[in-house]
DNA sequence: TAGATACTTGATCCATTTAGTCAAGTATTG
DNA sequence: CAATACTTGACTAAATGGATCAAGTATCTA
């Protein structure tokens, strides 16, 4: 499970999406990559993956943009990360099936389960909750 | 943690050289080679590593080869990873420091740690000897 | 209906990392 | 002296991640 800049800026671009979602505006991809430090086009990219996931819908035209449709507290950080990032293969060692070869294998799954379990446990909803607590205008909604 | 073939293969070869670390007995880079499906020349350039970290020595001539040169209990999978493993460079979203963004580090920052733990609890000497114990060998020592 | 806004798509590019190789050299043993 | 085996440094090749561009399409507003 390593944390690529695309799982990031999707995440962000996420997390900016659900703090707007009860408004149902559409956002600009403008207004993103203007908020955090994200590269335009970059995220346009990126934003093409999270729509055929299903987690996003755009609106095209004047006054278009992104716009949630999922509710933030169904989707993890888990989940972002496993369709943002890359397939993860992790199957080296086909070669020869040694004791030692099949023990090391075992280790290196736990470990990725492990952080895995992390990421599953928090939810786009909690990110937006906080973050909105830092920028106060959790008191406006 | 991402776990690349050179850590992996690394550790296989710390393993070897820890199953015949009673003995003392050097052991040739091709014996290794040989057991496991490892790649020769590239082992080479990863035992040199190894060697700078101050865990194996190596003895040149005829009948020479690698020795580890610490205790195998001494050695977590963890501290191979690091070593090994390339610097890990988490810090991206220096630009705008958000909330959101804050937040998102701590969480990625965590998922790591998780599996940091997962590798740092499991040894050298743990894998050496159940690797031993599948090959029969236990009984021989 | 024109023009501005904003998403769409596909291709392309560059830098870094990872994996793996080669060759010339040095030390040790028998 | 010859065989064995490590040493060193440079080098290549493929994959991946990050990022950009340009031409096109849809929508809204004046």
């Amino acid at each position: 499970m390593t944390i690529s800049a695309r799982i990031h800026y999707a995440t962000l671009a996420l997390t900016e999406l659900a703090i707007r979602h009860p408004g149902r505006t559409p956002v600009a991809v403008r207004e993103i990559t203007g908020r955090h430090g994200i590269p335009g086009p970059f995220l346009v990219q990126i934003l093409r993956t999270l729509r055929s996931a299903g987690w996003v819908e755009s609106i095209r035209g004047s006054q278009g943009g992104y716009r949630l449709s999922v509710e933030p507290a169904d989707l993890t950080l888990l989940e972002i990360a496993d369709v943002v990032g890359c397939p993860e293969s992790n199957c080296f060692g086909e070669a020869t099936e040694t004791p030692a070869n099949q023990m090391l294998q075992e280790t290196w799954e736990a470990a990725n389960e492990a952080s895995r379990q992390v990421l599953s446990r928090t939810t786009l909803a909690e990110i937006a909750a906080r973050a909105t607590h830092g920028e106060q205008v959790m008191f406006y909604i």
